[in-house]
RNA sequence: GAUCCCGUAGCUCAACCGGAUAGAGCAACUGCCUUCUAAGCAGUAGGUUGCAGGUUCGAGUCCUGCCGGGAUCGCCA
């Protein structure tokens, strides 16, 4: 399904090419002013230079030839405006028509961008033993976002967890136990027998664990030692570590999808960079017979610098001085894992921003060591960090880090009393206010930080992304919400939403905005930039608010106009729900 | 020190490939609930887009230089 402007702009290229001239000009946009046009075509003054022409009177030959052109009664007048913009006011029977097939279109206006290209993302970035913060949040987020509007307009979108379990801070953690627990079976070098079953640790323990651990070999360089021998060995192997290692990430990955269901966010694979070790030393081999490893200062590094480079571009490091690998390696080994298993046509990194240089790194040597062709993508889609409307990092107030389990549950709670301050939900049971409590909270939580450009830094505000007015997501669910109800209200008096529609001066708006969702879409996924979306059903929201303030719908005695008003807010509520969906936030079935 | 990102209304943010008079929300002010959910709608006010140059028909957007903030720069992730 195409754009109600993409219509135009077939029109406009048949009138372009027909003058000779450039038809990537010919590109017809909503019209910036509202009061003067409905849509706007600036192909003639790029044009001008190279016709040699005054660009008003290009604009004037294309009117002509589109007025020539135009045998079935598109536009109600085209005009040209300021330097040499051309204006169109398009016949209300011309969008009758788009709305009756985007009404009937079986994709409900999501635009078909790929025929199955796989793709892969690469979000959430959970750690083992460490408890899900703030941090994974925009990452999570943002991340199944893109992977939801992918899958929609026809790719097959593979979301990856990446869990990172294969580092420093695993090696601190059974270190520490050692020092614990010396006499555990896990220890011993010479046992060859079964490992237990269940874990000698649980979640609890990890996370009170590691922070200790952590600290002890910042503080003391012969236990940081030992943290670094463990890490090795671990990654080389030892059987008792490994086991160990078995249960910290069984344990650790049982709480995450506790968080995870709870912010309603999907992946497809649970890898980790464990799961790619065995394909670490064959890669490394390879590289090295490439010419392109060496050695240095007792580590094995690729250089990725270029000739030109503007910055100091240091080397990837494969193994580290003492043997073990970074994540650069297993980064590396994911990518040979990715293209040998899915052969995707895009990766896309949604990880913070100030991983920007080691993504860098990790291309320039997939793209040397041949790990990943020119033709595939690489994308780091990074974000900025989340602060505190202090406009500093977000931290608890005793300035720890916030469990993300805590977060929701704060925004819950604040969605509560929203709830009751409104008297909404009043009449529900309990068990059904708290489910909508807890929708509205995700909801308030992704919606703001889905709105916010991805790059930039934003300020996480819980009373503000929860107040129950303005660009906020329980508005939007509540739009949506409102609608339904007016629909069912509609169905109880034998109404039910004509399949035709009749747009007079009040209506034309709305119906406008409704036929923006097809580049609505792609725009936002051009530049995996979900706050367009964002900004869209604000927008379609607000229209429809006004439309609703404006038009009683249900008195309304024209049966073809009574029929069509609610065919344009089932619309609206269909594209609202398509949107929020693809932003993955759950609409509730009332409020 | 080098490199990258950011700087837009009092606050939080938009502005599609460079397009017309830079838009929303919050806060402030004025109206609107005996008809479909007022968590709403209509309206008023609020700007030298950090500063100075340049490119061109046209610059918040591109280029150069400054100022301010943040981040990154080899054995953590």
């Amino acid at each position: 399904m195409d754009s109600l402007a993409s219509k135009l702009t077939t029109l406009t290229e048949q009138a372009f090419s027909a003058l000779g001239l450039p038809v990537e000009h010919a590109r017809v946009a909503v019209s910036g002013q509202a009061e003067s046009a409905q849509f706007q075509c600036n192909g003639a003054m790029p044009s001008a230079k190279a016709a040699k022409k005054n660009p008003r009177q290009i604009a004037e030959e294309v009117i002509a030839k589109l007025q020539e052109l135009d045998s079935e009664g598109v536009f109600a007048s085209l005009s040209v405006g300021g330097p040499g913009f051309i204006n169109m006011v398009v016949k209300p029977s011309f969008a009758e028509a788009y709305l009756r097939d985007l009404l009937a279109d079986a994709g409900q206006g999501v635009p078909v961008l790929s025929s199955g290209e796989t793709v892969m993302l690469d979000y959430g970035g959970p750690n083992v033993a460490k408890a899900m913060h703030v941090g994974h949040l925009r990452s999570s987020i943002i991340g199944d976002a893109l992977r939801r509007m992918m899958l929609a307009t026809g790719y097959k979108a593979i979301g990856d967890v990446h869990l990172g379990d294969w580092g420093t801070p695993m090696g601190q953690i059974i270190s520490e136990l050692e020092l614990r627990h010396p006499d555990w079976v896990y220890f011993d070098a010479r046992f060859s027998g079964a490992y237990p079953k269940d874990s000698p640790v649980s979640m609890a323990d990890l996370e009170e664990i590691y922070p200790l651990a952590s600290k002890a070999c910042k503080e003391d360089e012969a236990r940081a030692d030992k943290a670094r021998q463990a890490t090795a060995d671990l990654q080389n192997g030892r059987a008792g570590y490994r086991a160990l290692w078995h249960h910290f990430v069984y344990v650790s990955v049982t709480g995450m999808k506790k968080n995870f269901d709870a912010l309603g966010v999907h992946f497809d694979l649970w890898k980790g960079e464990g799961s790619v070790h065995e394909l670490i030393a064959p890669m490394v081999e390879k590289l090295k017979a490439q010419g392109l490893a060496r050695e240095d200062d007792g580590a094995l590094v690729i250089d990725v610098a270029f000739e030109g480079d503007k910055k100091e571009m240091p080397p990837l490091i494969l193994y580290k001085r003492d043997g073990a690998v970074m994540y650069g390696t297993t980064d590396l080994a994911t990518l040979v894992d990715r293209m040998q298993e899915n052969k995707p046509s895009k990766i896309i990194y949604v990880v913070d921003q100030r991983q920007g240089l080691h993504f860098e790194q990790v291309f320039r040597a997939a793209r040397k060591g041949g790990i990943v062709p020119e033709s595939a993508e690489l994308t780091h889609a990074g974000f900025g960090t989340m602060n505190g409307p202090d406009g500093k990092p977000f931290k608890t107030r005793a300035g720890g880090v916030m469990k993300l389990e805590d977060l929701i549950a704060m925004g819950v709670e604040k969605a509560r009393e929203r709830l009751k301050e409104a008297k909404l939900a009043e009449d529900m049971s309990a068990a059904e206010k708290e489910d909508i409590a807890h929708t509205v909270a995700i909801a308030a939580i992704k919606f703001a930080d889905l709105q916010n450009n991805r790059v930039a830094d934003y300020v996480f505000d819980l009373d503000r992304m929860t107040a129950f007015e303005g660009k906020t997501g329980p508005y939007l669910l509540y739009q949506a919400v409102r609608i339904n109800s007016l629909l069912k209200k509609a169905a109880e008096q034998g109404f039910t939403p004509g399949e035709t529609f009749v747009l007079p001066e009040t209506d034309i708006s709305l119906a406008l905005i409704l036929g923006e969702l097809p580049d609505q879409i792609a725009l936002a996924l051009k530049n995996y930039t979900p706050h367009v979306l964002c900004d869209y059903a604000f927008k379609l929201a607000q229209a429809f608010s006004s439309f609703y303030g404006s038009c009683h719908i249900l008195s309304e005695p024209d049966e073809a106009l009574r029929g069509s008003r609610l065919a344009l807010c089932a619309l609206t509520a269909r594209h609202l729900r398509v949107i929020l969906s693809l932003l993955g936030i759950a609409i509730p079935e009332r409020m």
